[in-house]
DNA sequence: CGTTATTTCTTAATATATGAATCATTAAGG
DNA sequence: CCTTAATGATTCATATATTAAGAAATAACG
């Protein structure tokens, strides 16, 4: 049936897993009063001291134009803060405040107990076969230029 | 390195595989002045005279609330029309225009080739394993009460 | 040096996601 | 029947994605 050609093709399968398995998380995310992608910058903020806007946009995978608004929210909370580099400032550096790590620290164990539910409701063959897999699509992205939107063009 | 286990989590692995992947297809669908979402409802309705609105989100993955505006956009342009059903007007039933099937048939085989080439840039047993992979994570919905976000609680 | 190009972040416009609430309609129960 | 509960689509408010464009700073080059 064509139609299930559809719903079992690559993108949707993704997308269907990904369906399946955000919810356990935003769940918790919600009741600290974070969205995902807030917990995203809190969670890669935990383990740098500061950390450039770009390179903070590469790792959560949040769009340029997207991050700056997470981040106007999250230092609207007082979660985070920014400071422009001395030496080039076009350059945005973005920490944690004292509160944003005592938030993330209170987040972080329920987050990590749902992941280790998930895991554990997945065969560790499958579950190391499956990121296998995904790390292999991800390695295309080299062989496609202009995938990350450059600035011009 | 504890940074590299958030970007080698589940979830981040498969967000950044539908970053490697959509964009080409994406291109393709703004050739035509349709958005992501607006191909995933043509694509169902090529092969269904008619679907429910329920049914076409659930197809879609396109969550209910969003697919009331998808397809007001998508009706704006005369693509897609609905009608409320006769035994039971809480109904809606959507169907594409003889313009939707036209767009459709010239989209389709370029996001067909963009699939095939998809496809043939990974190993055919890598992609299998993916796709089975993908499908086991999908089948872990049903244990999960409450995921399709219940009208009540 | 001064002009131009590039880089980095930001803003803007439109589309979609998320979660809650609403509205109309139908089903259930007394 | 009539009231109440449940269902299906929609609306609403807020957050984010996408694409393009803008502004400020720096680099490159004549």
């Amino acid at each position: 049936m064509a139609t299930q050609s559809f719903s079992r093709s690559l993108p949707m399968m993704l997308y269907r897993a990904l369906d399946v398995v955000m919810p356990r998380f935003r769940r918790i995310f919600n009741e600290f009063g974070l969205t995902e992608q807030q917990w995203r910058v809190l969670r890669v903020l935990w383990e740098t001291e500061e950390i450039a806007f770009r390179e903070l946009s590469d790792i959560t995978l949040i769009p340029a134009p997207s991050l700056v608004g997470v981040i106007d929210r999250l230092a609207k909370q007082w979660l985070v803060d920014r400071r422009r580099s001395e030496t080039d400032r076009r350059n945005v550096f973005v920490f944690a405040t004292n509160e944003g790590k005592a938030l993330h620290r209170r987040v972080r164990p329920r987050v990590d107990e749902a992941y280790a539910d998930l895991r554990g409701s997945i065969d560790e063959t499958d579950w190391n076969q499956l990121i296998d897999s995904l790390e292999r699509i991800a390695s295309l992205a080299a062989e496609v230029p202009d995938n990350r939107p450059a600035v011009n063009q």
